[in-house]
DNA sequence: CTGATGACTATAG
DNA sequence: CCTATAGCCATCA
């Protein structure tokens, strides 16, 4: 069973919102979309993306910088591509995160819910 | 309900 | 930098 629906479509509608050229950990994704301290459940909804999803899922990455797969693992490597086509490089196996964190502003932080209106 | 698992995170040594 | 520990919580057996 995958995750609810509901819930996979607000982290998913987080995750589209990350520029390129910006990275965001999976508890800040999971923080933006309301749900704190569900990081794990954010990883879940992204392994669970289609193949031909158009989810930039590559610029979630780990609180520490490193990628979430095992160093040099064909999923590590794909990551870093994308990333690399983003304009984001790696430093010694991590993203320069005071470099490349995604600051969402205010507005961008409202705009979401759609039900809660200010 | 109980226990295990995991694209997580924070803290301590 | 690394390992160990302890939280975290939806999902699954």
């Amino acid at each position: 069973m995958p995750v609810a629906a509901d819930k996979a479509e607000r982290i998913l509608a987080v995750v589209v919102d990350i520029p390129a050229g910006a990275v965001a950990s999976y508890g800040q994704v999971a923080d933006v979309a309301g749900m704190p301290g569900r990081a794990r459940l954010v990883g879940r909804a992204l392994r669970e993306l289609p193949s031909g999803s158009t989810v930039p899922w590559h610029r979630v990455i780990t609180a520490s910088g490193a990628l979430a797969f095992p160093t040099d693992s064909p999923a590590w490597r794909r990551q870093r591509d994308l990333l690399a086509d983003d304009g984001v490089v790696l430093e010694r196996g991590k993203v320069p995160l005071a470099r490349y964190r995604w600051a969402p502003s205010l507005d961008e932080l409202l705009w979401k819910p759609p039900g809660l209106q200010g």
